[in-house]
RNA sequence: AGGAGCGUAGCUCAACGGCCAGAGCGCUGGGUUGUGGUCCCAGAGGCUGCGGGUUCGAUUCCCGUCGCUCCUCCCA
């Protein structure tokens, strides 16, 4: 074989597509009842934009960005995901202006240079909101509503929400200094990629996976102990709202996530169907991003969700849904005389909002109709040189074997059909 | 980045170091140009990932390489 695909990028196809097409259409169906509105910022960023808004010591700006310079040797990046684009767009196009609050969505693919395992590939694509413009809980409540909402109407169970809340830039201050006191004494226990978080984001250290520091971060400080009063108002305002809601939750006090610029409200919703990669979808308050890429101080709150990851747990969930719907019609054709008329009628009727197929490869009427009976077809008329004399046929109703005479032009096919 | 496993027909997989590398499914044709699913017969399709080594002989053992998959880390 000569040519392959890009390593980790995967090509999608039609004997899945179904199952992405489904989960588009309940996530753009879901945003209109919640009033969101899509945006489509490009794929490739200037990578500054990135470095910026995520974090140069995040992981994913140190080691995970498709980065490379174009022929004027600016350095560009493919986007590791899509927040930093749509408020870039957002203060590029002064949208805020128009409507201080902006609800938006996107739907796209992200791209990250790292290992492809399940679950995890180079090019995958991630759904998203952004509601720019308010401080509002209720607001951050309404966007993990919206999260539980589709997967809950995906038919997904075994979903929990965890929570936390890390506060608000001033506060980080205060509780970087204690995790930083907490973690003096085990810097000895802990591994050497904490060591070198201790230097330069303690908070990270909450984040390691590894047995040797997950037994400090049990008893590690708890951020919520750190809030400010309105930090912490607003953290129990969101509490309220969402018991109110019966979204039930478990806080997790050492929840941080990966970006650097999330504030105060942070959450994850994860799937019990999934291994090591089992988080499905997370979001947060991100209340310093606009003012960090140079706007107005405005708070805002999103999430983004892995379709891939997605799609992995629908299909454990429920097994594969088939979309592409059963055929109306097959035509067969008997010897070459005929197919003229079928051609005719095939595009005649397609036209007519009919799905149909004919043979394109002379079979055998044996061959088509075995075809015909492969693509699951719901009726099927075979027209050879009588009924090309006489203009009249059958159509036959595959399912009972019922039989039919017709009149071989649209207007009598499309009434056989309607009964 | 580190670790493990696997590369044989379009797909899923067989083949003790030894005869012409096989099977099922799929595909094509025929039995059967005038009505499908079943059945029967036939056929096409292979540099056994690539390169080297050991051997009289390698799909099989060894080394390298490329690719894929999975795990750790991190994330979606």
């Amino acid at each position: 074989m000569k040519y392959r695909s890009v390593r980790g990028m995967n090509d999608i196809l039609p004997a899945v597509i179904s199952q992405w097409q489904v989960v588009e259409e309940k996530i753009r169906e879901l945003m209109i009842r919640y009033r969101y509105h899509e945006i489509r910022p490009p794929l490739l960023e200037y990578t500054e934009l990135f470095k910026r808004g995520i974090g140069e010591d995040s992981d994913l700006v140190g080691k995970e960005m498709y980065t490379f310079s174009d022929k004027r040797g600016r350095s560009l990046t493919l986007r590791p995901e899509a927040t930093a684009s749509v408020v870039r767009a957002y203060l590029e196009h002064n949208i805020d202006t128009k409507e201080p609050l902006q609800k938006l969505y996107y739907l796209g693919p992200m791209f990250r240079y790292e290992k492809p395992q399940k679950g995890r590939s180079r090019q995958f694509h991630q759904y998203g909101v952004e509601a720019i413009g308010s401080l509002d809980p209720a607001l951050d409540v309404e966007v993990i509503d919206i999260a539980w909402a589709l997967l809950e109407e995906l038919g997904l169970s075994g979903l929990s929400l965890r929570l936390n809340s890390i506060g608000c830039r001033a506060d980080f201050k205060g509780y970087r200094q204690k995790l930083k006191e907490y973690f003096a004494t085990r810097l000895a226990s802990i591994c050497e990629n904490c060591r070198q978080r201790y230097q330069t984001n303690p908070l990270r250290i909450l984040d390691c996976k590894k047995e040797e520091c997950r037994l400090h971060i049990q008893s590690a400080p708890a951020s919520v102990d750190y809030l400010c009063s309105e930090c912490s108002r607003h953290f129990s305002a969101v509490r309220n709202y969402l018991n109110q809601l019966n979204l039930t939750y478990v806080i997790d006090p050492h929840l941080v996530r990966g970006l650097d610029y999330y504030t105060r409200t942070v959450f994850e919703l994860i799937s019990s169907h999934l291994g090591a990669q089992d988080s499905l979808l997370g979001g947060g308050r991100y209340d310093d991003l606009v003012e960090l890429l140079g706007g107005p101080s405005t708070p805002a709150v999103g999430f983004a969700g892995g379709m891939e990851r997605l799609i992995l747990v629908l299909k454990e969930a429920k097994g594969r849904v088939d979309r592409m719907a059963r055929p109306d019609l097959f035509i067969a054709a008997l010897g070459n005389e005929s197919r003229s008329l079928v051609i005719s009628l095939a595009q005649q009727l397609r036209r007519q909002n009919i799905s149909l197929d004919i043979d394109y490869r002379s079979r055998s009427l044996r061959k088509q109709m075995t075809y015909a009976n492969q693509i699951n077809a719901q009726h099927l008329i075979v027209i050879g040189p009588d009924e090309l004399a006489s203009g009249i046929g059958n159509i036959k109703e595959m399912d009972s074997g019922r039989e039919r005479k017709i009149s071989l032009t649209v207007e009598g096919i499309q009434a056989a059909m309607e009964k």
